[in-house]
DNA sequence: ACCTGAACACCGTTCAAGT
DNA sequence: ACCTGAACACCGTTCAAGT
Protein backbone atom coordinates (compact mmCIF):
# COMPACT_ATOMS: atom_id res chain seq x y z
CA UNK A 1 0.00 0.00 0.00
CA UNK A 2 2.97 2.28 0.39
CA UNK A 3 3.31 4.55 -2.58
CA UNK A 4 6.23 3.31 -4.68
CA UNK A 5 8.63 5.61 -2.94
CA UNK A 6 11.45 3.52 -4.36
CA UNK A 7 10.24 3.12 -7.93
CA UNK A 8 13.65 4.10 -9.21
CA UNK A 9 14.72 2.90 -12.59
CA UNK A 10 17.81 1.53 -14.27
CA UNK A 11 19.04 1.94 -17.80
CA UNK A 12 17.60 -1.33 -19.03
CA UNK A 13 14.16 -0.39 -17.85
CA UNK A 14 14.37 3.03 -19.48
CA UNK A 15 15.23 1.42 -22.82
CA UNK A 16 12.42 -1.11 -22.42
CA UNK A 17 9.86 1.60 -21.87
CA UNK A 18 11.27 3.65 -24.73
CA UNK A 19 10.84 0.71 -27.10
CA UNK A 20 7.30 0.12 -25.94
CA UNK A 21 6.51 3.83 -26.30
CA UNK A 22 8.03 3.88 -29.79
CA UNK A 23 5.74 1.10 -30.88
CA UNK A 24 2.72 2.83 -29.39
CA UNK A 25 3.19 6.45 -30.52
CA UNK A 26 5.81 6.39 -33.29
CA UNK A 27 9.22 8.04 -33.58
CA UNK A 28 8.05 11.67 -33.96
CA UNK A 29 6.18 11.45 -30.65
CA UNK A 30 8.91 9.58 -28.80
CA UNK A 31 10.25 12.61 -26.95
CA UNK A 32 12.38 12.68 -23.84
CA UNK A 33 9.63 14.56 -22.03
CA UNK A 34 7.00 12.05 -23.00
CA UNK A 35 9.22 9.14 -22.01
CA UNK A 36 9.88 10.80 -18.68
CA UNK A 37 6.15 11.18 -18.08
CA UNK A 38 5.70 7.49 -18.87
CA UNK A 39 8.26 6.69 -16.17
CA UNK A 40 6.71 9.16 -13.70
CA UNK A 41 9.90 11.12 -13.56
CA UNK A 42 11.18 14.57 -14.52
CA UNK A 43 12.78 14.84 -17.99
CA UNK A 44 16.14 15.66 -16.49
CA UNK A 45 16.17 12.34 -14.65
CA UNK A 46 16.62 10.51 -17.95
CA UNK A 47 20.09 11.96 -18.31
CA UNK A 48 21.25 9.96 -15.36
CA UNK A 49 20.63 6.74 -17.34
CA UNK A 50 21.47 7.92 -20.82
CA UNK A 51 23.87 10.52 -22.20
CA UNK A 52 21.61 11.82 -24.94
CA UNK A 53 18.53 11.04 -26.97
CA UNK A 54 20.74 9.75 -29.77
CA UNK A 55 22.35 7.23 -27.42
CA UNK A 56 18.92 6.19 -26.20
CA UNK A 57 17.78 5.55 -29.78
CA UNK A 58 20.92 3.54 -30.49
CA UNK A 59 20.11 1.33 -27.51
CA UNK A 60 16.54 0.96 -28.75
CA UNK A 61 17.87 0.01 -32.20
CA UNK A 62 20.02 -2.69 -30.63
CA UNK A 63 17.01 -4.08 -28.79
CA UNK A 64 15.03 -4.22 -32.02
CA UNK A 65 17.66 -6.25 -33.83
CA UNK A 66 19.23 -8.24 -31.03
CA UNK A 67 16.60 -10.89 -30.88
CA UNK A 68 17.14 -11.87 -34.52
CA UNK A 69 17.87 -15.58 -34.30
CA UNK A 70 21.33 -16.69 -35.45
CA UNK A 71 19.54 -18.48 -38.29
CA UNK A 72 20.84 -22.01 -37.73
CA UNK A 73 20.78 -23.26 -41.27
CA UNK A 74 17.73 -22.07 -43.11
CA UNK A 75 19.64 -20.29 -45.80
CA UNK A 76 20.24 -16.71 -46.79
CA UNK A 77 16.67 -15.76 -47.71
CA UNK A 78 15.46 -16.87 -44.28
CA UNK A 79 18.14 -14.78 -42.60
CA UNK A 80 17.20 -11.73 -44.63
CA UNK A 81 13.54 -12.25 -43.83
CA UNK A 82 14.19 -12.55 -40.11
CA UNK A 83 15.95 -9.19 -40.14
CA UNK A 84 13.18 -7.58 -42.13
CA UNK A 85 10.64 -9.01 -39.70
CA UNK A 86 12.55 -7.67 -36.71
CA UNK A 87 12.47 -4.19 -38.25
CA UNK A 88 8.77 -4.48 -39.03
CA UNK A 89 7.91 -5.74 -35.56
CA UNK A 90 8.06 -2.22 -34.08
CA UNK A 91 6.60 0.97 -35.44
CA UNK A 92 9.30 3.00 -37.24
CA UNK A 93 11.77 0.20 -36.49
CA UNK A 94 13.69 0.60 -39.75
CA UNK A 95 14.00 4.36 -39.32
CA UNK A 96 15.33 4.03 -35.78
CA UNK A 97 17.93 1.47 -36.86
CA UNK A 98 18.93 3.54 -39.86
CA UNK A 99 19.32 6.73 -37.86
CA UNK A 100 21.59 5.09 -35.33
CA UNK A 101 23.54 3.35 -38.09
CA UNK A 102 25.76 6.42 -38.16
CA UNK A 103 27.14 5.52 -34.74
CA UNK A 104 28.46 2.25 -36.10
CA UNK A 105 26.26 0.25 -33.76
CA UNK A 106 22.80 -1.20 -34.15
CA UNK A 107 23.06 -2.86 -37.51
CA UNK A 108 26.22 -4.72 -36.57
CA UNK A 109 24.36 -7.78 -35.40
CA UNK A 110 22.22 -7.82 -38.55
CA UNK A 111 25.34 -7.68 -40.68
CA UNK A 112 26.79 -10.64 -38.80
CA UNK A 113 23.64 -12.69 -39.23
CA UNK A 114 23.69 -12.14 -42.99
CA UNK A 115 27.42 -12.73 -43.29
CA UNK A 116 27.09 -16.00 -41.38
CA UNK A 117 24.30 -17.25 -43.59
CA UNK A 118 26.24 -16.33 -46.72
CA UNK A 119 29.33 -18.13 -45.48
CA UNK A 120 27.38 -21.29 -44.69
CA UNK A 121 25.84 -21.13 -48.16
CA UNK A 122 29.31 -21.12 -49.65
CA UNK A 123 28.83 -17.81 -51.38
CA UNK A 124 32.11 -16.07 -52.22
CA UNK A 125 33.01 -12.53 -51.24
CA UNK A 126 30.93 -12.60 -48.08
CA UNK A 127 31.75 -9.06 -46.98
CA UNK A 128 30.54 -7.32 -50.11
CA UNK A 129 27.47 -9.52 -50.41
CA UNK A 130 26.47 -8.95 -46.80
CA UNK A 131 26.81 -5.19 -47.24
CA UNK A 132 24.68 -5.21 -50.39
CA UNK A 133 22.05 -7.41 -48.78
CA UNK A 134 21.85 -5.29 -45.65
CA UNK A 135 21.49 -2.12 -47.69
CA UNK A 136 18.67 -3.66 -49.68
CA UNK A 137 16.87 -4.95 -46.59
CA UNK A 138 17.10 -1.55 -44.91
CA UNK A 139 15.96 0.32 -48.02
CA UNK A 140 13.07 -2.04 -48.69
CA UNK A 141 11.81 -2.00 -45.11
CA UNK A 142 12.16 1.75 -44.82
CA UNK A 143 10.03 2.18 -47.94
CA UNK A 144 7.39 -0.25 -46.74
CA UNK A 145 7.17 1.33 -43.31
CA UNK A 146 7.12 4.83 -44.76
CA UNK A 147 4.14 3.83 -46.88
CA UNK A 148 2.35 2.59 -43.75
CA UNK A 149 2.75 6.09 -42.36
CA UNK A 150 1.30 7.64 -45.47
CA UNK A 151 -1.67 5.31 -45.61
CA UNK A 152 -2.63 5.64 -41.97
CA UNK A 153 -2.10 9.38 -42.09
CA UNK A 154 -4.61 9.75 -44.88
CA UNK A 155 -3.15 11.82 -47.70
CA UNK A 156 -1.44 8.98 -49.56
CA UNK A 157 -1.17 7.95 -53.15
CA UNK A 158 -2.90 11.05 -54.40
CA UNK A 159 -2.20 10.54 -58.04
CA UNK A 160 -2.82 6.91 -58.76
CA UNK A 161 -0.60 4.77 -56.62
CA UNK A 162 2.54 3.93 -58.57
CA UNK A 163 3.97 3.50 -55.11
CA UNK A 164 2.30 0.20 -54.47
CA UNK A 165 3.74 -1.90 -57.20
CA UNK A 166 2.14 -4.71 -59.10
CA UNK A 167 3.41 -7.37 -56.73
CA UNK A 168 3.11 -7.57 -53.00
CA UNK A 169 5.93 -6.35 -50.81
CA UNK A 170 6.85 -9.88 -49.80
CA UNK A 171 7.28 -10.94 -53.42
CA UNK A 172 9.35 -7.85 -54.19
CA UNK A 173 11.52 -8.58 -51.20
CA UNK A 174 12.07 -12.21 -52.11
CA UNK A 175 12.87 -11.23 -55.66
CA UNK A 176 15.54 -8.81 -54.48
CA UNK A 177 17.13 -11.24 -52.06
CA UNK A 178 17.18 -14.06 -54.56
CA UNK A 179 18.82 -11.88 -57.18
CA UNK A 180 21.46 -10.61 -54.77
CA UNK A 181 22.54 -14.05 -53.60
CA UNK A 182 22.41 -15.61 -57.06
CA UNK A 183 25.18 -13.52 -58.57
CA UNK A 184 28.62 -13.93 -57.02
CA UNK A 185 30.46 -10.69 -56.49
CA UNK A 186 32.98 -11.35 -59.22
CA UNK B 1 20.90 52.37 -53.03
CA UNK B 2 17.30 52.03 -51.97
CA UNK B 3 16.93 49.24 -49.45
CA UNK B 4 15.25 46.30 -51.17
CA UNK B 5 11.84 47.39 -50.02
CA UNK B 6 10.33 44.95 -52.52
CA UNK B 7 12.50 41.91 -51.90
CA UNK B 8 9.44 39.74 -51.66
CA UNK B 9 9.76 36.09 -52.48
CA UNK B 10 7.84 33.44 -54.33
CA UNK B 11 7.56 29.73 -53.66
CA UNK B 12 10.23 28.75 -56.14
CA UNK B 13 12.75 31.02 -54.50
CA UNK B 14 11.90 29.71 -51.03
CA UNK B 15 12.54 26.15 -52.19
CA UNK B 16 15.79 27.19 -53.88
CA UNK B 17 17.11 28.76 -50.72
CA UNK B 18 15.95 25.78 -48.65
CA UNK B 19 17.93 23.42 -50.89
CA UNK B 20 21.02 25.58 -50.69
CA UNK B 21 20.66 25.82 -46.92
CA UNK B 22 20.21 22.06 -46.64
CA UNK B 23 23.47 21.49 -48.46
CA UNK B 24 25.26 24.00 -46.27
CA UNK B 25 24.01 23.11 -42.77
CA UNK B 26 22.39 19.67 -43.06
CA UNK B 27 18.86 18.46 -42.36
CA UNK B 28 18.90 18.80 -38.55
CA UNK B 29 19.74 22.50 -38.84
CA UNK B 30 17.35 23.22 -41.68
CA UNK B 31 14.66 24.81 -39.52
CA UNK B 32 11.85 27.08 -40.59
CA UNK B 33 13.25 29.80 -38.40
CA UNK B 34 16.73 29.53 -39.86
CA UNK B 35 15.35 29.50 -43.40
CA UNK B 36 13.30 32.58 -42.62
CA UNK B 37 16.40 34.36 -41.34
CA UNK B 38 18.19 33.43 -44.56
CA UNK B 39 15.38 35.10 -46.50
CA UNK B 40 15.33 38.14 -44.18
CA UNK B 41 11.78 37.42 -43.23
CA UNK B 42 9.79 36.43 -40.17
CA UNK B 43 9.20 32.67 -39.70
CA UNK B 44 5.47 33.08 -40.11
CA UNK B 45 6.00 34.53 -43.60
CA UNK B 46 7.07 31.09 -44.87
CA UNK B 47 3.57 29.79 -44.37
CA UNK B 48 2.33 32.04 -47.12
CA UNK B 49 4.45 30.07 -49.63
CA UNK B 50 4.27 26.62 -48.12
CA UNK B 51 1.64 24.79 -46.09
CA UNK B 52 4.04 23.04 -43.73
CA UNK B 53 7.64 22.03 -43.28
CA UNK B 54 6.80 18.57 -44.59
CA UNK B 55 5.50 20.06 -47.83
CA UNK B 56 8.62 22.20 -48.10
CA UNK B 57 10.82 19.14 -47.74
CA UNK B 58 8.82 17.30 -50.38
CA UNK B 59 9.43 20.19 -52.78
CA UNK B 60 13.12 20.10 -51.93
CA UNK B 61 13.15 16.34 -52.57
CA UNK B 62 11.62 16.90 -55.99
CA UNK B 63 14.30 19.47 -56.81
CA UNK B 64 17.02 17.02 -55.82
CA UNK B 65 15.73 14.30 -58.11
CA UNK B 66 14.18 16.24 -60.94
CA UNK B 67 17.37 17.00 -62.77
CA UNK B 68 18.19 13.31 -63.18
CA UNK B 69 18.62 12.97 -66.95
CA UNK B 70 16.16 10.66 -68.73
CA UNK B 71 19.13 8.40 -69.45
CA UNK B 72 18.93 8.22 -73.24
CA UNK B 73 20.31 4.77 -73.78
CA UNK B 74 23.20 4.09 -71.47
CA UNK B 75 21.62 1.10 -69.85
CA UNK B 76 20.22 0.32 -66.44
CA UNK B 77 23.42 0.64 -64.39
CA UNK B 78 23.94 4.17 -65.73
CA UNK B 79 20.38 5.12 -64.80
CA UNK B 80 20.84 3.77 -61.29
CA UNK B 81 24.12 5.62 -60.92
CA UNK B 82 22.60 8.90 -62.04
CA UNK B 83 19.94 8.62 -59.34
CA UNK B 84 22.51 7.77 -56.70
CA UNK B 85 24.61 10.73 -57.80
CA UNK B 86 21.64 13.07 -57.58
CA UNK B 87 21.04 11.94 -54.00
CA UNK B 88 24.70 12.34 -53.12
CA UNK B 89 24.93 15.79 -54.69
CA UNK B 90 23.29 17.44 -51.68
CA UNK B 91 23.98 16.90 -48.01
CA UNK B 92 21.37 14.54 -46.51
CA UNK B 93 19.80 14.23 -49.95
CA UNK B 94 18.83 10.58 -49.52
CA UNK B 95 17.24 11.21 -46.13
CA UNK B 96 15.17 14.10 -47.44
CA UNK B 97 13.91 12.05 -50.37
CA UNK B 98 13.17 9.08 -48.15
CA UNK B 99 11.25 11.12 -45.61
CA UNK B 100 9.02 12.65 -48.23
CA UNK B 101 8.56 9.29 -49.92
CA UNK B 102 5.59 8.80 -47.62
CA UNK B 103 3.70 11.52 -49.45
CA UNK B 104 3.91 9.52 -52.67
CA UNK B 105 5.89 12.27 -54.37
CA UNK B 106 9.58 12.85 -54.74
CA UNK B 107 10.79 9.44 -55.77
CA UNK B 108 8.24 9.17 -58.55
CA UNK B 109 10.58 10.58 -61.15
CA UNK B 110 13.38 8.29 -60.05
CA UNK B 111 11.09 5.30 -60.38
CA UNK B 112 10.19 6.36 -63.92
CA UNK B 113 13.83 6.76 -64.92
CA UNK B 114 14.60 3.25 -63.73
CA UNK B 115 11.50 1.73 -65.27
CA UNK B 116 12.29 3.35 -68.61
CA UNK B 117 15.83 2.02 -68.63
CA UNK B 118 14.62 -1.46 -67.72
CA UNK B 119 12.05 -1.42 -70.49
CA UNK B 120 14.61 -0.33 -73.09
CA UNK B 121 16.90 -3.11 -71.92
CA UNK B 122 14.15 -5.61 -72.57
CA UNK B 123 14.01 -6.80 -68.99
CA UNK B 124 10.72 -8.47 -68.08
CA UNK B 125 8.51 -7.53 -65.15
CA UNK B 126 9.55 -3.89 -65.22
CA UNK B 127 7.39 -2.78 -62.30
CA UNK B 128 8.80 -5.21 -59.76
CA UNK B 129 12.37 -4.73 -60.95
CA UNK B 130 12.12 -0.95 -60.80
CA UNK B 131 10.75 -1.13 -57.25
CA UNK B 132 13.54 -3.44 -56.12
CA UNK B 133 16.20 -1.30 -57.77
CA UNK B 134 14.88 1.91 -56.28
CA UNK B 135 14.75 0.38 -52.82
CA UNK B 136 18.34 -0.75 -53.13
CA UNK B 137 19.55 2.62 -54.43
CA UNK B 138 17.82 4.44 -51.58
CA UNK B 139 19.11 2.03 -48.94
CA UNK B 140 22.65 2.10 -50.25
CA UNK B 141 22.83 5.87 -50.52
CA UNK B 142 21.25 6.36 -47.12
CA UNK B 143 23.90 4.12 -45.57
CA UNK B 144 26.74 5.87 -47.36
CA UNK B 145 25.50 9.33 -46.42
CA UNK B 146 24.85 8.29 -42.83
CA UNK B 147 28.43 7.13 -42.60
CA UNK B 148 29.61 10.53 -43.84
CA UNK B 149 27.76 12.04 -40.89
CA UNK B 150 29.45 9.69 -38.47
CA UNK B 151 32.92 10.28 -39.83
CA UNK B 152 32.69 14.06 -39.92
CA UNK B 153 31.09 14.10 -36.50
CA UNK B 154 34.01 12.29 -34.95
CA UNK B 155 32.79 9.33 -32.92
CA UNK B 156 32.67 6.80 -35.74
CA UNK B 157 33.78 3.23 -36.15
CA UNK B 158 34.66 2.83 -32.52
CA UNK B 159 35.14 -0.90 -32.56
CA UNK B 160 37.07 -1.66 -35.66
CA UNK B 161 35.15 -0.54 -38.70
CA UNK B 162 33.09 -3.43 -39.99
CA UNK B 163 30.95 -0.65 -41.39
CA UNK B 164 33.31 0.16 -44.19
CA UNK B 165 33.38 -3.07 -46.07
CA UNK B 166 36.23 -4.59 -47.95
CA UNK B 167 35.28 -2.99 -51.25
CA UNK B 168 34.63 0.62 -51.98
CA UNK B 169 31.09 1.92 -52.00
CA UNK B 170 31.07 2.28 -55.77
CA UNK B 171 32.01 -1.36 -56.23
CA UNK B 172 29.36 -2.46 -53.74
CA UNK B 173 26.80 -0.38 -55.56
CA UNK B 174 27.68 -1.74 -58.98
CA UNK B 175 27.63 -5.27 -57.63
CA UNK B 176 24.11 -4.76 -56.31
CA UNK B 177 22.77 -3.18 -59.45
CA UNK B 178 24.30 -5.82 -61.70
CA UNK B 179 22.82 -8.61 -59.61
CA UNK B 180 19.38 -7.06 -59.56
CA UNK B 181 19.16 -6.61 -63.33
CA UNK B 182 20.71 -9.97 -64.13
CA UNK B 183 17.95 -12.07 -62.66
CA UNK B 184 14.53 -11.72 -64.25
CA UNK B 185 11.68 -11.51 -61.79
CA UNK B 186 10.33 -14.95 -62.67
C1' DA C 1 -0.02 39.46 -52.65
C1' DC C 2 3.14 39.13 -49.16
C1' DC C 3 4.69 40.13 -44.64
C1' DT C 4 4.96 41.46 -39.28
C1' DG C 5 4.19 40.71 -34.26
C1' DA C 6 2.81 38.18 -30.85
C1' DA C 7 1.49 34.23 -29.04
C1' DC C 8 0.81 28.85 -28.17
C1' DA C 9 2.37 24.54 -27.17
C1' DC C 10 6.07 22.33 -27.41
C1' DC C 11 11.45 20.53 -27.79
C1' DG C 12 16.61 18.54 -25.82
C1' DT C 13 19.86 19.50 -22.37
C1' DT C 14 22.40 21.36 -18.16
C1' DC C 15 23.11 21.84 -13.46
C1' DA C 16 22.74 22.90 -8.74
C1' DA C 17 20.43 20.86 -5.12
C1' DG C 18 17.92 17.33 -2.70
C1' DT C 19 17.43 12.21 -0.54
C1' DA D 1 22.58 6.12 -6.74
C1' DC D 2 18.87 8.40 -8.50
C1' DC D 3 15.89 12.26 -8.79
C1' DT D 4 13.75 17.36 -8.59
C1' DG D 5 13.29 22.28 -9.99
C1' DA D 6 14.40 25.70 -12.62
C1' DA D 7 16.37 27.49 -16.31
C1' DC D 8 18.47 28.06 -21.36
C1' DA D 9 18.11 28.14 -26.03
C1' DC D 10 15.52 26.53 -29.10
C1' DC D 11 11.32 24.32 -32.19
C1' DG D 12 6.71 24.37 -35.85
C1' DT D 13 2.52 26.68 -36.45
C1' DT D 14 -1.53 30.02 -36.14
C1' DC D 15 -3.64 34.27 -36.73
C1' DA D 16 -4.93 38.95 -36.49
C1' DA D 17 -3.17 42.90 -38.43
C1' DG D 18 -0.47 45.66 -41.51
C1' DT D 19 1.02 47.44 -46.60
Amino acid sequence: MTPPRTARHDRGHVVDVALELLDRVGLPDLTMRRLAAELDVQPSALYWHVASKQELLAAVADRILDRTPPSPDDGVPAAARSIRDALLAYRDGAEVVMSSYALGLGARHAYDVLAGALRRAGIPDVDASAAVLLQFVLGHTLVVQQRMHAESHGAAGVDGGWIESARSDAAIFDHGVRALVALPAR
